[in-house]
RNA sequence: GGCUCUGUAGCUCAGUUGGUAGAGCGAACGACUGAAAAUCGUUAGGUCACCGGAUCGACGCCGGUCGGAGCCA
């Protein structure tokens, strides 16, 4: 793995919970660095905005948004694509290696937790044997996940004891992994992870109450924006078939109001709920990382703070 | 005005022949190694509208008060 040499571009990266204003946050740190000499790229790290065409329901920055800042691995699938943190740490790394090969500051973007660590970590994923998954996952369906579990825990009892029984899920992955390397799967994150390379990392909050009325505006907006004649385009593109894209928060909502499952009124309601869940989870995946520095997205002054960070990192 | 139904956790509601209460959702917290905007776990919330009565004992029975809903006038 590259270490990086003194004074060449360092790794960024904007973090936190959906909603805080992480892809302005990025754009602003691109243009400060760009006006002092040091070009800077976005490189985007939230899993729904790779699909091309769903626009409003992942608050993707229009072009004129951006500022003339390049933006990297937005857009690229199409939304019958299947994404996974795998296959995005496949792209990104070389990307980001790329990009500073040719002294062009990386800044990750994103709120999508695996694929952030994915990144930035020592993150090893053991790969993936489809037919034995799809039979796996057929035989979760039938007999159920503790049973599933059981079944791990003949196969690799240490790695069944970090699993959930009730998490069939995990169980199935966990059973695919050992049964394809022979080798006993961890099941668990370390406590303290490894850098792939030395990075610095932007974290955006604030407090709850406040996160949860942005939120809840946000979702209204999407629905004004035209979320609904959104996703009746992408059925089209195959939005029904879409595996992963299909069950993006507000997608999945809009496409039930389109298909008179749910009123407007339920499907806008679910999504904010729905959102507001998501926010949690990151969070409470977040804040075990202990490098991330923590920024009030309300403070006028975060960016000001943010480009010191920036700017320390670069002395390092 | 009369009749009927109704008032249980933040919300929607369960609560068997009377032995001081549960679920789903929400909330807080957590787990997380190829679907992670996924998949799961833990915990905290209730003087059972109010007042009185019979009972060893009432959310549950009786009477009344105050709220809701509907029907008939």
């Amino acid at each position: 793995m590259t270490g990086q040499a003194k004074n060449s571009a360092p790794l960024l990266a904007v973090v936190g919970p959906t909603g805080t204003g992480k892809s302005d946050l990025g754009i602003a740190i691109a243009q400060h660095l760009i006006s002092t000499g040091r070009p800077a790229e976005i490189v985007n790290c939230d899993s729904m905005q790779f699909y091309r065409g769903m626009d409003i329901g992942t608050a993707k920055l229009p072009l004129a948004e951006r500022h003339g800042i390049v933006h990297h691995l937005i857009d690229h699938l199409e939304i019958t694509d299947e994404s996974s943190a795998a296959d995005y740490q496949l792209l990104a790394r070389p990307l980001i290696e790329d990009l500073q090969a040719r002294g062009i500051t990386p800044i990750l973007v994103g709120g999508s937790m695996l694929y952030i660590a994915a990144v930035l970590n020592d993150f090893d994923f053991p790969g993936t044997d489809e037919v034995l998954r799809a039979q796996l996952e057929a035989e979760l369906l039938e007999i159920g996940p503790i049973a599933m579990h059981s079944k791990l825990a003949a196969l690799d009892p240490i790695a069944a004891s970090r699993i959930i029984p009730q998490n069939g899920r995990r169980s199935v992955r966990a059973i695919e992994i050992v049964t394809m390397t022979g080798k006993p799967f961890a099941a668990a994150l370390p406590e303290v992870p490894t850098e792939w390379q030395p990075s610095l990392q932007v974290g955006l909050n604030g407090p709850r109450e406040d996160l949860v009325e942005r939120l809840d505006l946000r979702v209204q907006r999407m629905w004004q924006q035209g979320l609904v004649a959104e996703v009746e385009g992408l059925i089209g593109h195959g939005l029904r078939e879409a595996k992963t894209a299909k069950r993006a928060i507000g997608y999945a909502q809009a496409l039930a109001q389109f298909d008179g499952e749910l009123s407007q009124e339920e499907a806008i309601a679910d999504t904010v709920r729905l959102t507001q869940k998501y926010a949690r989870r990151q969070m409470s995946w977040f804040r075990r990382d202990l490098r991330i520095n923590w920024l009030d997205y309300r403070d006028e002054t975060k960016l000001a703070q943010a480009l010191a960070l920036v700017e320390a990192q670069f002395e390092k």
